[in-house]
RNA sequence: GUGGCCGUAGCUCAGUCUGGUUAGAGCGCCGGGUUGUGGUCCCGGAGGUCGGGGGUUCGAAGCCCCUCGGUCACCCCA
């Protein structure tokens, strides 16, 4: 019989690893609680329909969707995202705006796994509804930016585009279009040309790359409140002294997005998976998918991606677990099993070794497992009622009463 | 979905070109170095259907085909 393997794309995050995980998540929480923002838990699935109206032509929805019939014959689909989850609960819930959550999550797209790309992948993010005012832009972005560099990231580059208002978007989309139209494009992109223009310029096919450097700006093409929009974003970031490059070739993959869309890039990827996260404006989104118009602005980032980065920059590594206590016994087991047990409620940190091992392998144990003390019960020690307690870096031992042990060790792990 | 490279002990890898007795190393793990003490050192040991299946051959980790997985690029995007 053979034996199970995760599925291709997935894979398992074992300890200590884990522990990496859930600090990073635990310090995107703290970033955005002190900005406001609560937590969003949504489901991992949905009504496919809700992610359909991302653009029935981007891969996301098209090709990469995990789409299945349940039981009672709809059709549901694992989210490839969770802006559109997000702005569902928006619209079923509505709540007060400006309503700023955050969230934290798997997601699954069907795609063609390699290093920092995973058919199950992590995402953090945030959404902010109901606020069009450009400093909400600057709160979200500047917002990633200083998670991202909380994490001790340095080589990264944040990129900043506008596609405007729908008219700034589609008179562009007329004058790119036209401009593709007479170029000698790869084969591939002649078809995303036609159906949407502004996707050729995310090609990196050698062949498109004299094309694309060619081709019209899309800020040559603003109404011009959407051109002031930007000014104003603009004027915001430079305010806050976080440096950025305008990127007039950034569209983001996602048809929703309107005016601002930026991308958080790591210098330090070599691969073609250096966007760390991206996000943007989606003033048309809520209506898209029922609700009345409403504003939002968000981010998600990859934590996948994140963390390999953090290995190149050699930032935010995993820290030695800590233990306050390791028990050694060399007699019935009785005082391993009691003590730990007893160690435990009172708030101290144990472990122990099991079986019927000798003590210099015991001791061995107690090594590795990082603890500051061994407890050391050994047939003396049984007889006379008492633990040894040896400070592992140190080396010094004491013999204390098992009465006293609780407290004595409470008093010793203050001092350190 | 298309193409390139890769897959040998828990981990990192040698061995594959030039098929040939019991498949190796380092790290890790386990045990020992005399009465009950870890980190260093010394000695010993366990652990592998050579990703899986089929084929060629007297003989396959090695050659051929298929398949699964990883990786890189296109694509897509986080």
């Amino acid at each position: 019989m053979s034996s199970f393997k995760s599925p291709r794309g997935v894979r398992d995050i074992l300890p200590p690893e884990t522990a990496r995980w859930r600090a990073l998540e635990s310090q995107f929480a703290g970033v955005c609680e002190r900005a406001g923002y609560g937590e969003l838990v949504s489901p991992m699935f949905e009504d496919a329909g809700v992610f359909a109206r991302l653009g029935e032509d981007t891969a996301v929805v098209s090709k990469e969707m995990y789409d299945f019939f349940d039981k009672k014959g709809r059709r549901m689909a694992l989210r490839p995202e969770l802006t559109a989850s997000a702005a569902r609960a928006f619209i079923e819930h509505h709540p007060e705006v400006p309503w700023k959550v955050w969230y934290s999550g798997p997601q699954f797209r069907y795609e063609q796994p390699q290093a920092g790309r995973y058919r199950q992948f992590m995402q953090v993010g945030i959404e902010l509804f109901g606020v069009d005012d450009p400093h909400s832009d600057v709160e979200v972005i500047a917002l990633g930016w200083e998670f991202l560099r909380s994490l001790g990231l340095q080589d990264m580059t944040l990129l900043v585009n506008t596609l405007g208002d729908s008219e700034s978007r589609s008179a562009y989309a007329g004058v790119l279009g036209d401009y593709l139209a007479e170029s000698e494009l790869s084969e591939a992109s002649v078809e995303t040309a036609l159906k949407n223009p502004l996707r050729v310029l995310d090609s990196k096919r050698e062949q498109d790359q004299q094309v694309i450097a060619g081709a019209p700006s899309c800020l040559d093409h603003l109404t011009s409140e959407a051109a002031d929009r930007f000014a104003a974003v603009r004027s915001g970031l430079d305010a806050l002294g976080i440096s950025y490059e305008v990127s007039p070739r950034l569209v983001r993959g996602l048809d929703y997005y309107t005016h601002t869309a930026f991308e958080y890039v790591s210098n330090s990827l070599t691969s073609a998976q250096n966007a760390l996260g991206g996000g943007g404006r989606y003033d048309g989104l809520i209506e898209a998918l029922g609700g009345t118009s409403t504003a939002g602005i968000g981010f998600a980032l990859g934590a996948d991606r994140i963390l390999l980065a953090c290995d190149t920059e050699e930032t935010f590594l995993l820290s030695e677990t800590l233990l306050d206590v390791f028990i050694v016994d060399i007699t019935d087991g009785q005082a391993a099993l009691t003590l730990s047990q007893e160690l435990r409620s009172a708030g101290i940190s144990a472990d122990r070794a099991w079986g019927s091992r000798s003590l210099k392998a015991q001791m061995k144990a107690a090594n590795r497992s990082n603890a500051r003390f061994a407890l050391i019960v050994g047939t003396d020690e049984q007889a006379s009622g008492t633990v040894s307690v040896k400070d592992l870096e140190t080396s010094q031992q004491t013999q204390i009463s098992q009465d006293a042990i609780v407290e004595h060790l409470q008093s010793r792990l203050k001092q350190l």
